[in-house]
DNA sequence: TACTTGCTTCGAGTGCACTCGAACGTTTTA
DNA sequence: TAAAACGTTCGAGTGCACTCGAAGCAAGTA
């Protein structure tokens, strides 16, 4: 739907701002089951609700969750996630705590493309050694 | 001029080619429990013994171990891994196969990389937000 | 009115990669 | 010679991040 096609794009705001959980499952490749127990243990801060109890999920929800997403491919734990989640329920004081979280993060994931890099460059040479197409070059 | 000599060259082995599991744990940061499982699951080729049975570590073994090291960073499964030492044990006639899983790695790799790329890019824009010292450009 | 979707709580299961300990015998080393 | 290191087999435990199912009820949809 058009759904799908905004948050595909760019991320780009569309004002809806009342997702079910199932329309966030299909838009994130979560399950429903995910969802709810990320809310559970803190990672997602309280969803909206309807007036009847169903979760209600927002754009900004939806961003939190892409930004989870790229989190979870640098390996950090989910506790410390939950823990950047909570500072950030906490309020303004805690600017300097997280600040300090995510430039931690960033030396970690600056790391771990160093650490790729080096793997990549040991694998080039291997293939090298293989021979391929383009003529092996030597070491 | 071997290639274990060359290898060995670049990267500070000696031409001690009788290492201990002790020492390859030392070396390695691996415990005797894994290298012991690793050679079990034939993730480490065969190890050679001693006249009594006690394991005896090459160099050739060390740069394995090295290697799947960097395999592991990359997030490779450990089956993958073992399927590659698979290919390796059974000769010259799996080359085009191994090419195959290494180039395919090889892409993967690249991907996480880029990945990784992406996320430190949504933190920088994160902690410009926090204002920091160096001065964020931004949004 | 059906049927689908959602809610809750609870606990168990999965897959991966170790990781550890036990038990007990052999070999190496100080 | 005695302690430390090594060997084997076996099975259980750990930590992480889900993942699933069941039970039973409420709400939304065609």
């Amino acid at each position: 739907m058009s759904v799908t096609e905004s948050i595909a794009s760019t991320t780009g705001l569309t004002g809806k701002d009342r997702y079910t959980i199932s329309e966030v499952a299909a838009l994130t490749g979560l399950t429903a089951h995910t969802l709810r127990w990320y809310e559970r243990i803190g990672l997602l801060p309280q969803v909206d609700r309807s007036h009847t109890g169903q979760r209600r999920f927002t754009e900004r929800d939806l961003h939190w969750l892409t930004f989870v997403g790229k989190l979870r491919l640098t390996g950090m734990p989910v506790a410390d996630m939950v823990r950047y989640a909570e500072l950030m329920r906490e309020g303004d004081h805690t600017r300097d705590e997280r600040r300090e979280l995510l430039e931690a993060t960033r030396r970690d994931v600056l790391t771990r493309i160093t650490e790729l890099q080096d793997t990549l460059a040991v694998l080039d040479i291997k293939i090298g050694h293989y021979g391929t197409a383009s003529g092996g070059t030597s070491s």
